[in-house]
RNA sequence: CGGGGCGUAGCGCAGCUUGGUAGCGCACUUGCUUUGGGAGCAAGGGGUCGGGGGUUCGAAUCCCUCCGCCCCGACCA
């Protein structure tokens, strides 16, 4: 028997806690804001790294990997980094019995120990520039955790750069985040704003942070990727130099830049229902799942048309899976892999067998049709290609929906602050914290969509000098 | 770190007020019948009642203490 998921409508927080574990996507583990993420949710990630793997690979970029352990001494080297991130550092203290002489941070970014391996390696402008990526886990202690979403460890991909000049490292800052827009667009059927981070909201160490965020099912923002421009603050901290071809000795100009597992937590709440996952094809673990109705005389003969129909598929390179269990009914398995979010079930039973038909059932739309056995693949391969795009649509549809014009903070109570709403912002540090003391909303980014400032700061009404993009973040 | 909730079988819970053989539903095992939207019957297996201490003839239940987890808020991918 399957439990219930919690309606949306009802607790959105409970209804994700629902979704994720009776999914099977992850289990708690016995350490606080630890998980495990099982099987079927790992499935999804690595869907994620091969999307991105391609990208980074066209353009330049090599994976290597980084020291899990951080010294003190070089996690401290750029000032402004170490203050923005002390606090939510674990220390490795003790190793083989003994006191540590220097106590070791367990990475919470690897910007840090890259830089100190990229002193080394870089003498030369024409060892520049140096295009590197590292998929690792690290650690932040966090205070409130959620699976996915903020948990003290995560899985995530740090891209580390070094180039010869500034606009080379501002014009690789743009280009990955590009390819995060595609990824996440693409593949997870996210549609996201583009912008910029404000000074407040900004990468500890950073000059310039990009960023994608994009609007969950309860109204909340989340901040899905970033990309960091870092000028030579760290080039100067750890010493990245290079001899110019005009003989100068010059610091090298690096970017970082981000995605993790949040990507799922984000994937789960812009398209589930109340009846579960609904996953974009082109990251279902599964995509289409084959129910034999095996009624009686006719069980083996159907079962063996399902089989036809699933190495006829699997043939056509889809994921496809039969269930052929046995001691579940139909109605069983039809609940059971809707909840998993499998994008398309095909339903094949006696009366489908004597017309040489099956029947589709779409997980997006919960659309049902029969349809000829011949041609099936080309069929399935249409649907999905659908359903990628109706799933895309539909999100796209709920984020124009829930993005309101506004000249002041009175509007955005009317909407309960659900939403992202853009206005116009006088660029004072001191609004952006009245923002977040009086409404709990934060500057999500100034969007990089070229539409100019329209009128005055929705915090103070002082003429406006930045259009920004704002609302309740998780 | 504040506020709330909860620890009893794999999961969800009852039992606690008023101490006296640890129960229910689901899941699991076996058999038979079933199968086009969460199948039925029958027979089974499974427990340090979160840990420690105390009161008592006797503690899941009363007292003390520690631990853990979840949710909601303030900070963060």
């Amino acid at each position: 028997m399957l439990k219930e998921i919690t309606p949306k409508s009802v607790d959105y927080s409970q209804w994700y806690v629902d979704v994720i574990t009776k999914a099977d996507l992850v289990d708690y583990a016995p350490v606080k804001g630890f998980m495990v993420i099982k099987p079927y949710g790992y499935r999804i990630w690595e869907f994620i790294q091969d999307a991105m793997n391609v990208r980074f690979r066209a353009t330049g970029h090599e994976n290597a990997y980084f020291p899990l352990l951080i010294p003190e001494n070089l996690l401290i080297r750029e000032a402004e980094h170490v203050q923005g991130f002390s606090p939510e550092v674990a220390w490795v203290t003790e190793g083989g019995g003994e006191r540590l002489p220097e106590r070791l941070a367990i990475r919470p970014t690897s910007e840090t120990i890259v830089g100190a391996m990229y002193s080394k390696w870089i003498h030369s402008y024409r060892d520049l520039p140096v295009l590197m990526n590292q998929w690792s886990n690290v650690v932040r202690w966090e205070k409130a955790t959620r699976p996915f979403l903020r948990t003290t460890e995560f899985l995530w991909q740090e891209g580390h750069t070094v180039h010869r000049t500034q606009a080379e490292a501002e014009a690789e800052t743009s280009q990955q985040l590009e390819i995060y827009r595609d990824v996440i667009e693409g593949e997870l059927a996210i549609p996201v704003v583009v912008g910029q981070k404000s000074a407040g909201e900004r990468f500890a160490g950073a000059l310039n942070t990009l960023t994608l965020e994009a609007l969950m099912g309860d109204g909340r923002a989340l901040q899905i990727a970033t990309s960091h421009f870092l000028g030579q603050n760290f080039a100067q901290a750890f010493n990245i130099q290079f001899l110019d071809d005009d003989g100068a000795l010059k610091y090298g100009w690096t970017t970082s830049w981000g995605t993790s597992t949040r990507m799922i937590g984000g994937l789960i709440m812009v398209h589930g229902d109340d009846k579960g996952l609904r996953l974009p094809p082109k990251v279902a673990p599964i995509q289409v799942v084959v129910v034999p109705i095996a009624r009686g005389n006719d069980a083996t003969a159907v079962l063996s048309y399902a089989r036809k129909i699933l190495g006829s598929l699997q043939s056509a390179g889809l994921r496809v899976q039969l269930d052929s269990r046995d001691e579940y009914t139909p109605g069983y398995k039809y609940n059971d892999w809707e909840m998993r979010g499998v994008p398309l079930r095909i339903e094949v039973g006696p009366r489908d067998l004597k017309s040489q038909a099956v029947v589709l059932a779409r997980r997006d739309t919960g659309e049902k049709q029969t349809v000829n056995r011949d041609g099936l693949d080309l069929t399935v391969l249409k649907v999905l290609e659908s359903i990628q795009n109706t799933l895309f649509d539909q999100a796209k549809a709920y984020l124009q929906d829930h993005w309101q014009r506004i000249d002041n903070l009175a509007q955005a109570e009317e909407y309960g602050y659900r939403g992202f709403f853009d206005g116009d912002w006088c660029g004072a540090e001191a609004c952006a914290q009245d923002l977040q003391s009086q409404t709990g909303m934060t500057i999500r980014c100034l969007p990089l969509d070229g539409q100019a400032v329209g009128g005055d700061c929705v915090v103070c009404s002082q003429p406006g000098s930045a259009r920004i993009v704002f609302g309740r973040a998780y």
